[in-house]
DNA sequence: TCAATCCGTATC
DNA sequence: ATACGGATTGAC
């Protein structure tokens, strides 16, 4: 053949002739670099980063360059790279750093990670905006010389003596046998210090240069509380903006602008313009010379902090990277992030992987949303790729959020983050008045408001913020997420007799249960005909909706929900029926909220029933005036519940730190670390059988999953977590090494637990 | 004793 | 998927 010949006169690059390559291939027996030559031709293009086409086992796979070499410890004789595929460098070394942590703390492949962490190729769009971009990119690189991309040009990187292959500066990663971080400061490896105090542990970040350099700078990095600062002049010389309504806000961003790795987990008050916050703060650290990300939840809340960047910003100084993009408008925004032509970039769940110039700040809001869990291999979280990502480049991380989750908890108690709240005194001010009902249930006297009853704590409620022209919201629970039920004889909806809400039937419990107050029909019979059987129906928002409209006679009725979200309101009455996370936001607030989406609360099935349900009141709740402008909340449940404690006292640390104590005593994530395994029961045996369990693992199940599947649970300290990763991912290299046909699916910290 | 064939394993 | 090494087999 012409190509062998031309193939024979290849001759390997002068220096550091050789390539460490990730090739792309899903088997946990190959998780690990694997060399080849890199011919002359393509010396200049083969850099760390690029994505190069490679001969793996008589196939042509593609593949990231991770470093140049000076030689291979593989015995064989290597072959040629086939193709450098672009000379674009799409894996940042940050990134490939990363991608290895995650990979190995979720017992992944690095090969998989990077699938999430690099989109696809667009090669118009990289030809499209390729000469501009070179021609420029010196100047706009102003960090070139201290970036780690410096570093990884083979030719600066390596002196002809360096002994090791190794030796190079490069995108290498720790190998995938490397188990534990030593890194005191991690999140996982402080877990494992709980006696430690904090101040302990967190002194261990004045270990970083920046902290421990500047002669002004408090020791302090997480920024304790320090009265002179939200009371003093300083504010002027230095505005927070509205971060000044928090007892450490003003320090925290001074803190990032001065580039140390401040980490804190941020509960923000009632109404707060969180957009605008994060924006400030990411104002300060581009000010101070360093990149930022920011992960939201959804589409809406990334156009929020989209324009509250612009705004604070100003134009063409970041990214929007919006999952629903199209793939050439998706490559186009992350090669600007690449090329490090932006220093903040902001998105939905990918966008923890964007790459940007010299990390400063990493922002996480409202991380208790689910759509945060990557739903493909290997299943990392956003906050924990961020936080990970946030201690490797030893920067400043932000959790924010009207709720805390488990996990923010856990930050705090490990002393591995610091508080930001405000003043009790200052919530009160931006508070609504909240409170629950559940025993209050009465006709209401309007007969409009036969149909669908309400409390009538919250009917009037309602009504009367209607009847002062401002917009009332109805959190209602999500359609189809439960079934609700009718008459099984004349087909009328059950209503529960208290407060007319649909009534559902949980998993295998007969008994119907009311979506709205959570009480249990026992013996429910219908109103109509008297029949006492039912059969399942469905009942949405919409129709809710309609009967609230006839609760509400004379005022307008809409809908925000799953398929059509609304943004904004006005400041007008309106009655706002939304499912949890999609409401809107009205101007200048709602006069009332009613949280009537009690069911997550019920099922006491999940694990973070009651997480959940704090989650999407606060959010709710949170879109409310304060109580002064007549701003007033009434959730539909039993006032002694610890949510309803929790909201109506506005404290979302004490009942955060109540569900970590709680699961503390379960041993439950994140105070324990769990792992499943899912796949037919002898995939699932063999797996396990393959597994060298750490010291203490315990094992939970089989439980049974969907068709034919069966799921084993491993549970195990959280100063054992790398370790049971590890083991797994081993277990797993075995078997992918045996070609097992039968797929198994391993999770550590499953999304879903039961 | 050597070539043809089979099987398991690594994949650079 | 394919390529290779080592073991196995069968003919001389």
């Amino acid at each position: 053949m012409g190509t062998k010949g031309v193939r024979a006169e290849r001759e390997p690059a002068e220096r550091l002739p050789v390539a460490r390559v990730c090739v792309d291939v899903p088997l946990a027996h190959l998780d690990r670099p694997f060399d080849y030559l890199v011919p002359a031709a393509d010396d200049e293009a083969a850099q760390p980063g690029v994505r190069v086409k490679v001969r793996f086992a008589g196939q042509q796979v593609n593949g990231f360059l991770l470093s140049r070499v000076e030689s291979s410890d593989h015995g064989g004789k290597l072959a040629y790279l086939e193709k450098v595929v672009s000379p674009e460098r799409v894996l940042d070394p940050e990134i490939a750093t990363l991608a290895r942590a995650i990979a190995d703390r979720y017992a992944g492949n690095l090969a998989d990670v990077l699938r999430l962490a690099v989109p696809p190729r667009h090669a118009r769009v990289e030809t499209q905006s390729s000469p501009a971009a070179a021609d420029s990119e010196p100047p706009e690189r102003p960090d070139a010389a201290a970036s780690p991309d410096a570093a990884v040009s083979p030719h600066a990187a390596v002196s002809p003596h360096a002994a090791s292959p190794d030796a190079t500066a490069s995108l290498e990663a720790a190998s995938p046998g490397a188990v534990a971080s030593r890194d005191v400061a991690s999140p996982d490896a402080v877990v494992s210090q709980d006696v430690a105090s904090p101040g302990a542990v967190v002194s261990q970040d004045v270990a970083s240069p920046e902290a421990a350099g500047g002669p002004g700078a408090p020791a302090d990095a997480a920024v304790p509380v320090d009265p002179d600062v939200t009371v003093s002049t300083n504010d002027a010389a230095h505005p927070a903006g509205g971060w000044d309504s928090y007892l450490a806000g003003p320090a925290y961003l001074r803190a990032v602008r001065e580039g140390r790795p401040a980490r804190a987990v941020w509960s923000a008050l009632p109404g707060e313009d969180w957009p605008a916050r994060i924006a400030e703060a990411a104002a300060a650290t581009v000010l101070g010379g360093r990149g930022v990300v920011i992960v939201v939840a959804d589409a809406r809340d990334l156009d929020r902090v989209d324009r509250a960047l612009a705004e604070t910003l100003g134009e063409g100084r970041h990214v929007a990277l919006n999952a629903a993009l199209g793939p050439s408008e998706r490559y186009r925004r992350f090669l600007a992030a690449s090329r490090h032509q932006v220093p903040v970039v902001v998105g939905t769940r990918a966008a923890v992987w964007a790459p940007v110039p010299r990390l400063g700040l990493v922002v996480i809001w409202d991380d208790g949303d689910d759509v945060h869990a990557e739903p493909r291999a290997p299943y990392p979280h956003a906050r924990d790729v961020l936080l990970t990502r946030a201690r490797l480049a030893d920067c400043a991380a932000l959790v924010g959020g009207f709720a805390r989750t488990g996990e923010g908890q856990l930050l705090l108690e490990t002393g591995w983050a610091r508080e930001i709240v405000a003043d009790r005194a200052v919530l009160r001010r931006r508070s609504p008045a909240i409170a629950p009902t559940g025993d209050d249930f009465q006709l209401a006297r309007d007969p409009g408001a036969v149909v669908a009853r309400l409390p009538s704590l919250a009917w009037q409620t309602a009504k009367q913020a209607l009847q002062a022209g401002a917009p009332v919201l109805v959190q209602v629970p999500r359609r189809g997420y439960l079934p609700s039920v009718a008459c099984a004889e004349c087909r009328a909806p059950a209503r529960c007799p208290h407060c007319a809400g649909p009534l559902g039937l949980h998993g295998a419990r007969d008994v119907p249960v009311c979506h709205w107050c959570g009480r249990a029909a026992a013996d429910y019979s219908c109103p109509h005909c008297h029949d006492r059987r039912l059969r399942a129906s469905v009942i949405g928002a919409r129709r809710t909706a309609e009967e609230l409209g006839r609760a509400f006679p004379g005022f307008p009725v809409r809908t925000s929900g799953r398929e059509q979200v609304l943004s904004e309101v006005p400041a007008a009455p309106a009655v706002v029926v939304s499912t949890p996370g999609a409401e809107p936001l009205a101007e200048g607030g709602f006069g009332a909220v009613l949280l009537l989406d009690t069911w997550a609360l019920l099922s006491r099935a999940d694990l973070r029933a009651a997480e959940e349900t704090m989650r999407r009141w606060l959010n709710a709740a949170a879109l409310a005036r304060p109580a002064h402008e007549g701003g007033r909340v009434v959730v539909v449940a039993d006032g002694s519940l610890a949510p309803v404690q929790a909201l109506i006292r506005w404290d979302p640390g004490w009942f955060a730190a109540r569900e970590l104590a709680e699961r503390r005593d379960l041993g439950f994530p994140p105070a324990a670390r769990m792992a499943s395994v899912t796949g037919q029961a002898a995939a699932v045996a063999e797996l396990l059988s393959l597994t060298h369990l750490p010291d203490g693992a315990e094992l939970l199940g089989p439980v049974p999953a969907s068709d034919e599947q069966e799921r084993m649970l491993l549970r195990v300290t959280r100063s054992r977590a790398a370790e049971l990763a590890h083991a797994l991912h081993e277990a797993a290299g075995v078997r992918s090494a045996r070609k097992a046909a039968l797929p198994v699916r391993i999770q550590v910290d499953p999304a879903e637990l039961f």
